[in-house]
RNA sequence: GGCGGCGUAGCCAAGUGGUAAGGCAGAGGUCUGCAAAACCUUUAUUCAUCGGUUCGAUUCCGAUCGCCGCCUCCA
């Protein structure tokens, strides 16, 4: 049984749809400009496992992410480089799916920009004007929390002693609203602002939580199963989310809500300051494996802080390299005929040990615990020579099962220069029996400049890109 | 100041009221012309510190120390 810590209660939850099998997610995406940082895609990586697994528990899946794609910096830049939003913004939203595309993260359904959702948006805002929910001033719209009690109940954050009371860091007067924790639906612009859309309350533009409000409902119904994003969203963008779309409907907005933890770099908060506040650029820049990565980002649950470490990351490539050594060797061993009750049971212990752990919120240190289990067992027969055809083919399906969920196991890959190394090889082969080592060395020493790794086994010379 | 999370071997870490998963790194070995890969063996009498509850705590409670996040704008 799936069961998910649901931020909202505050509880380990079974996670039980609202409609069968039929499951609606939606997770908080970039900032179309601001998204290359490595702990943004530890947030995305999180939402593509727990896609992955909802599919693999068999449930039908509409996922969507949105895309922020108007904010005060897009438009300033914008309009300082004499260019449309859209034109902006358009090189942003190519890299980030690069980027999703390198790291093995599967797009969503539905990726939604905000700049295209104004009408829904003016929508929500007109329902909320009308029940008294929201009030305009100085000609922008703002929501009015004393109007929606349950303000609070997913962050649980109190104002008592906080923001309202005794805070000397909040000049109520100066934002023209009726409480300080009010915030901005709509803002009013000049109209000869281009970044400005029509409503029937003026010429302005969305405030941020709007946009989510929006797009979720447009494209998930009033009411859908989970929401999701990082734990920096919990307040006050998820928050106000909630008094929205709760606010406008008189409906449960989302049933569950997982917030991912956030990401440390050698146990300190990451920060330009610091020059520790890599990118997946960056460091796929240093020569790491993108596969790699994934792992690192993947190998501790989601709502766990995560120590970022180029010592951790160095394991990581070892492991992935072995992962991916492990499905070549099974794929490739000289199996005989016949099966093996051992292994039988190897791998459908592996396979429960994994879905148990994944059904445990989504515990992929455990699930990769459960893998490394079966790869070790599996190895163990393979260097003994002992794995069985009915062996191969189950512990395969089982690989495929792991990967379709983490990605880890990398691409097979086609080869095109296969001749060229085999006829390398052959070379090789003839000198080594020649006892001429010199020339032996030299071919591999060749070939791993090329990207080739010739490991010689008592069944002949496997090779294998790194 | 308010709220929340965390502190487990050199590193990344899972976990539970009953005696410490997994990965990386290290050491020794098998195999090999040498490597590589893989395998085997080995690596925490102990889970930040100090108290308490308990037959028994790393796991529960309290205190202390340390680290991280949110609490203003922008998203």
């Amino acid at each position: 049984m799936l069961r998910f810590h649901n931020t909202l209660t505050n509880k380990i939850e079974d996670f039980e749809p609202l409609a069968g099998s039929e499951v609606k997610m939606y997770i908080c995406g970039p900032t179309v400009w601001n998204f290359a940082h490595i702990g943004n895609f530890r947030t995305f990586t999180f939402g593509d496992i727990l896609a992955r697994y909802l599919r693999f528990k068999g449930y039908e899946l509409t996922h969507v992410m949105n895309l922020t794609d108007v904010d005060d910096r897009i438009i300033n830049e914008s309009a300082k480089a004499s260019k449309t939003i859209d034109e902006f913004v358009q090189p942003f939203i190519i890299a980030f799916w690069e980027d999703m595309d390198v790291l093995g993260n599967n797009r969503p359904d539905i990726a939604p920009r905000a700049t295209e959702h104004i009408k829904e948006m003016v929508e929500i805002i007109q329902t909320l004007l009308e029940n008294g929910k929201a009030y305009e001033s100085d000609g922008s719209i703002y929501f009015r929390i004393t109007a929606f009690p349950e303000y609070g109940k997913l962050s649980k954050i109190k104002f008592e002693g906080n923001i309202v009371g005794g805070s000397e860091r909040i000049d109520t007067d100066k934002y023209e609203k009726e409480d300080a924790r009010d915030f901005a639906l709509w803002k009013l612009v000049d109209k000869s602002d281009p970044a400005g859309w029509d409503a029937p309350f003026g010429y302005g533009r969305p405030g941020w939580h709007i946009e989510c409000s929006a797009m979720s409902m447009k494209y998930l119904g009033e009411t859908f199963d989970i929401h999701a994003g990082g734990i920096d969203l919990q307040f006050p963008h998820h928050e106000n989310e909630i008094a929205q779309s709760e606010g406008a409907t008189g409906k449960l907005f989302s049933k569950y809500w997982l917030h991912g933890e956030f990401l440390k770099v050698d146990s300190e908060k990451m920060s330009k300051s610091l020059g520790n506040d890599f990118t997946l650029r960056d460091i796929i820049g240093r020569g790491f494996n993108p596969l790699a990565i994934r792992y690192l980002l993947l190998s501790v649950p989601y709502n766990k802080q995560l120590n970022f470490t180029f010592e951790g990351l160095n394991g990581a490539v070892t492991t992935v390299e072995r992962l991916q050594q492990f499905r070549r060797l099974v794929s490739e061993a000289n199996a005989a005929e016949g099966s093996s009750a051992e292994v039988k049971t190897s791998v459908e212990k592996s396979l429960a040990d994994f879905e148990t752990a994944m059904d445990d919120d989504l515990n992929t240190a455990a699930a990769l615990a459960a893998i490394h289990n079966l790869v070790r067992e599996i190895n163990t027969l393979l260097a003994k020579d002992a794995l069985t055809s009915n062996d191969q083919k189950a512990v395969s399906a089982a690989i495929e099962k792991f990967d379709a969920v983490l990605g880890i196991f990398g691409e097979e890959k086609t080869e095109i220069l296969e001749e060229e190394i085999e006829t390398l090889i052959e070379e090789r082969q003839e000198a080594r029996r020649q006892r001429n080592f010199a020339r032996s060395d030299e071919i591999r020493d060749e070939l791993a400049e090329k990207g080739i790794v010739l490991e010689d086994t008592k069944d002949g010379v496997r090779w294998k890109r790194k």
